[in-house]
DNA sequence: TTATCTGAGACTATTTTAGTATCAGTTAAG
DNA sequence: CTTAACTGATACTAAAATAGTCTCAGATAA
């Protein structure tokens, strides 16, 4: 069982890229050398992040990705949501069809809670928080 | 994000159908009645609780499962890892070959601290408390 | 005008998850 | 002693999620 799946991890160092480097606009390709992620894959990722207003891109030459707003508001969570979905239950335990006894399941209460709980960690950990881990270890 | 798979889903549910049934041998087909799991699917997984020694077996007519061991003994954690394997990371986190990164990866504490989290939550859960909620919704 | 970039979309490959089918052997009960 | 109801094992197939590739049109800096 993963938390994290590469696409999350790969968008994940590719905004710490971004957030290396304030007002710059940052190529698809240096990303990709920098955290040797397959280039045409970071490429679909850097525009998934576009779609979903985390950055803005320039194009043509000279041209890139940048983030759009500052790394404090940028959690965790919302990078998991975009690539991973939304932190669920098993299908079975919403859609009645599937599972006729969610009245009765006692799965569903428990799971719900861990769930807040795995969410509340991950809206906790900003791209700023992670940058200056990353300062501090150089 | 899933938490949890349809595979653990049934599983725990089947599990709930023996711990139901104190001492009584059930068949597969009873379990696949009783939570509408297909029949030869829900045959493979208790196959494999049988295997991970949560459930024993007897062959032949009147045979079926039973639990091997106390519903208070048998945790939610258990069974998360023998059909969705360990809760780690993602992968590149772990091996060098896949993230050079590792030393450096500032997401690597954080989500082993989640992990733990979320590993204790469901180590909390046990078959018997499971058990006992459904008796009581009944 | 050319090299360097992005946007978009159609692919393919791989892995994980879900589900089925079959056959040999065991056992309870008539 | 035969038959119906079981399990063990294994080999499949199907579907969905994840990972990764290719190509082409258009923008822009030098």
């Amino acid at each position: 069982m993963k938390l994290i799946t590469k696409n999350t991890d790969y968008a994940v160092r590719a905004l710490l890229v971004l957030g290396g480097h304030p007002q710059e606009y940052i190529s698809a390709r240096q990303v990709a050398l920098e955290q040797l992620i397959p280039y045409q894959y970071v490429r679909k990722l850097l525009r998934k992040l576009m779609h979903y207003d985390l950055v803005v891109s320039r194009d043509g030459a000279g041209g890139g990705f940048t983030l759009k707003s500052s790394p404090s508001k940028i959690k965790l969570a919302d990078i998991i949501r975009i690539f991973q979905g939304d932190i669920q239950l098993s299908e079975c335990m919403f859609r009645k069809k599937i599972c006729p006894q969610r009245s009765r399941c006692v799965l569903r209460t428990h799971i719900m809670s861990i769930e807040r709980l795995v969410e509340k960690e991950f809206n906790g950990i900003t791209l700023e928080s992670m940058l200056k881990e990353l300062k501090g270890k150089k």
